[in-house]
DNA sequence: GTATAAAGTTAGAGTAATCTAATAAAATAT
DNA sequence: ATATTTTATTAGATTACTCTAACTTTATAC
């Protein structure tokens, strides 16, 4: 259907867009590693297959087909995480290069019986909601543990930015998914906060740490 | 390391060699569906790489590299395969095209859980053995069903020729591996047999089949 | 509001893998 | 032994994706 690397084009597009709002070509261009000139030609060439809006000097745009097929590759992507974390045991951490290679599969069949095996998951195992069947994909709004008061109880829901080292320090604090947190106090200085978890009853966490974790209130 | 094509080359290079002997740069072109100036070219690619011995005019020939690069590659479409019939419960005449795109993926620790996930197993759903980590494979001494005499008693071991219309006629027969077959009869005419196994008490093959089937002798 | 910096585009070139057309070598048939 | 067919190679073109260098447009700073 589409080139492996206009796959890799059209999922950037989507997830800058989701990240931060405006996508331009300096931002694409480093988020791919590929030059900018490149990235115009790229966009000159998705423009004429209907996938983005594309004008000379304006923000780039993808679509509601290019949304759709770039919403079908990262419904892939995350399928495939939630694969290899669920049913063959490797570490969050890891994921995210292997998904990256097979997302570009084609196999009708392949995903159906993944997603049956998985019993049709909603989210990926950094809590990143899957599109559905027909690329769509719903966010639910979490909050960031940086915006939380000290006293309350949320539980870990989502990970931003989910580098493999920021996993493994979270592996180190023996955070995951679905963690209940308590926010015992937070520095005015620096914003840093200690909470309790688990059995460890004052942990501390940077201000950057707090804003890449989201957290449901109602717990 | 090296590039799909280059690992496609390899794949038909070896395969060739143990289904017919000798591998010539029209076999290879009419494999690869890949006009014969190309393949030449390639060979002469993968000869500079020390991956293949090449001489004009001449049959072609794995080095030691390329024997061990090819056998790596087929190892890992082999546990694929495996692991698409075993743990995602597709079809044997399903899985060749699936496992054809994921063979390419780098990343050991996703074929090392693979393997271990299925137990180390030697041989793919077909029967084919799985070359080792040193991309060696050991060939079984199987027989050809169509070499079997009137009155014995065989085990189906290995498919040849693994082509989705053939194991779909498998399927509609009940036939898979490690079935006791009983030869009841052998028409002189056309080579055509006849078999009992299961609760089928008298099936009919022809020729062409029997020779795609290979079975063991001590049961 | 002009100077500078950043972002974006155009033009031209390179690489990997493919093709077609023409030619050459080897194998086969008469 | 020559003619024909098959197999293989050479030469040159094409496509997709990438790059650098040079230039233009837009944004930012003072």
């Amino acid at each position: 259907m589409y080139s492996l690397t206009e796959e890799n084009y059209l999922k950037a597009l989507f997830n800058i867009a989701n990240e931060t709002g405006e996508v331009n070509v300096a931002v694409l261009s480093k988020r791919l590693d590929i030059k900018m000139p490149t990235v115009t030609n790229m966009m000159k060439k998705l423009s004429g297959k209907k996938l983005v809006h594309y004008e000379s000097y304006k923000p780039l745009h993808l679509t509601e087909k290019g949304k759709k097929e770039a919403g079908l590759i990262i419904r892939k992507h995350r399928l495939i995480e939630m694969f290899l974390v669920d049913k063959m045991k490797l570490g969050w951490e890891d994921v995210h290069d292997i998904a990256e290679q097979i997302e570009h599969i084609q196999s009708s069949v392949f995903f159906e019986k993944m997603d049956e095996l998985l019993g049709y998951p909603k989210v990926d195992p950094h809590g990143s909601p899957i599109p559905d069947k027909n690329g769509k994909v719903v966010w639910k709004e979490y909050n960031k543990l940086s915006d939380c008061k000290v006293g309350e109880t949320v539980k870990l829901a989502a990970v931003i930015n989910t580098s493999s080292d920021f996993l493994k320090f979270l592996n180190t604090r023996e955070m995951r998914l679905g963690l209940k947190i308590k926010i015992k106090s937070i520095e005015p200085f620096d914003k840093s906060i200690i909470i309790s978890y688990g059995k460890r009853q004052a942990e501390a966490l940077s201000n950057v740490v707090c804003e890449r974790l989201l957290v449901e209130k109602d717990v």
